[in-house]
DNA sequence: GACAGAATAGGATAATCGTCCTAGTTCTAA
DNA sequence: TTAGAACTAGGACGATTATCCTATTCTGTC
């Protein structure tokens, strides 16, 4: 059991506070008594708060990353791999009605900010849409790959959105459901069948 | 020509700003430069930055309301009245895709706030969701017509959100047109009789 | 045991913020 | 015309912020 060093828990209290909190309304007070150091530990180890921004949306990537690697490792096929990011709605659903989904509140955030950081946070969504993007392709979707990946983000964003303004749990398990059967109807033999 | 009451135009500027940069970003001192005042008549007009808030609100949730009043006056049906709200993104697609959509950032930074505002924004949502509600009633969908217009409200707030942080506006027009599309799949007679 | 460098704590600082206060100016109604 | 209200400007204040700086403590190595 490796103890986590100071610099790393400074980045995960960030990133958690950056996600409930958001980033401006995030102090380093806040960050250095969430992992019980002070203030003047924080910035020995980062800074500046973009810094710590690109830190933490660094440990983001990282990790999204290894979640894919996890399901691309898994025994199930490109279908089932779409479905597992899909049932994220599900599994997260407590923190998303209350804070919406960290990757599209942190990049609308940053947008409004114009902080140069966007682009690196944006990065976040093009890692899930290339992996959506080759999960329909190896469904045989090649040629709407990525088309078919940025739709059903587009769809988890908005449902993630309106989930969190109106902290309506059943419209979003009835949004996942639609979301399932929209996958069915496009991946399975039959719908190729139809587009070819 | 009635000219604008300073009480008005900080409104009207307040709107503007938080949209562009949003709340907490949002100075006092940016709103009383940007209507051409000095600090302390923005704090005498309203004394607290809610209040200046929720004035700004009740303004989104009135100009909203008389827009839609406008469309139910036209001699268009309900279809072509869904239609024209989902061509909202194209005809803000320039602002939407700087600042995403004006509710849904709104409503996401004030959920991070844990400010009781939020209840008071997601109103805006509610107003677009009863509205097209009963225009997918008006076409005979009268039972499904509440999920179908939160599903049309999610579909629209992704398609804002992921635009935006991708500053992809090739997206953002492919996406309405699968919403038309899925418009005319939903509110066809043929539709209408598949699903009976 | 002594010493160097990393790690930690917390005060100092300059800037910004929302809000308050006061003093002028302009408008309005009698 | 004039009194009082409405409006405007801008200084003052206390709180908060990110960042800087200095002092102290810890840790590993001769």
């Amino acid at each position: 059991m490796k103890p986590t060093s100071t610099r790393d828990r400074i980045i995960e209290e960030a990133d958690r506070l950056f996600y409930e909190r958001g980033y401006e309304h995030t102090a380093f007070a806040d960050i250095a008594e969430a992992v019980g150091i002070s203030r003047g530990n924080v910035t020995f180890h980062y800074q500046t708060k973009d810094a710590i921004l690109d830190a933490v949306i660094d440990r983001r990537l990282a990790r999204t990353a290894a979640l894919l690697e996890r399901w691309e490792a898994g025994g199930e096929g490109p279908a089932d791999r779409i479905k597992s990011f899909i049932d994220i709605l599900i599994a997260n659903r407590a923190k998303i009605m209350l804070h919406g989904c960290p990757v599209g509140t942190l990049c609308a955030e940053l947008a409004k900010l114009e902080h140069h950081a966007l682009s690196h946070a944006s990065a976040l969504f093009t890692l899930f849409k290339d992996w959506l993007g080759s999960q329909f392709a190896a469904l045989g979707l090649k040629k709407e790959a990525d088309a078919l990946a940025l739709h059903l983000l587009a769809r988890s964003q908005g449902i993630a959105t309106l989930a969190s303004a109106l902290r309506d749990e059943a419209f979003l398990r009835e949004e996942v459901r639609l979301l399932h059967a929209w996958l069915d109807g496009t991946a399975s033999p039959s719908s190729r069948r139809r587009r070819a």
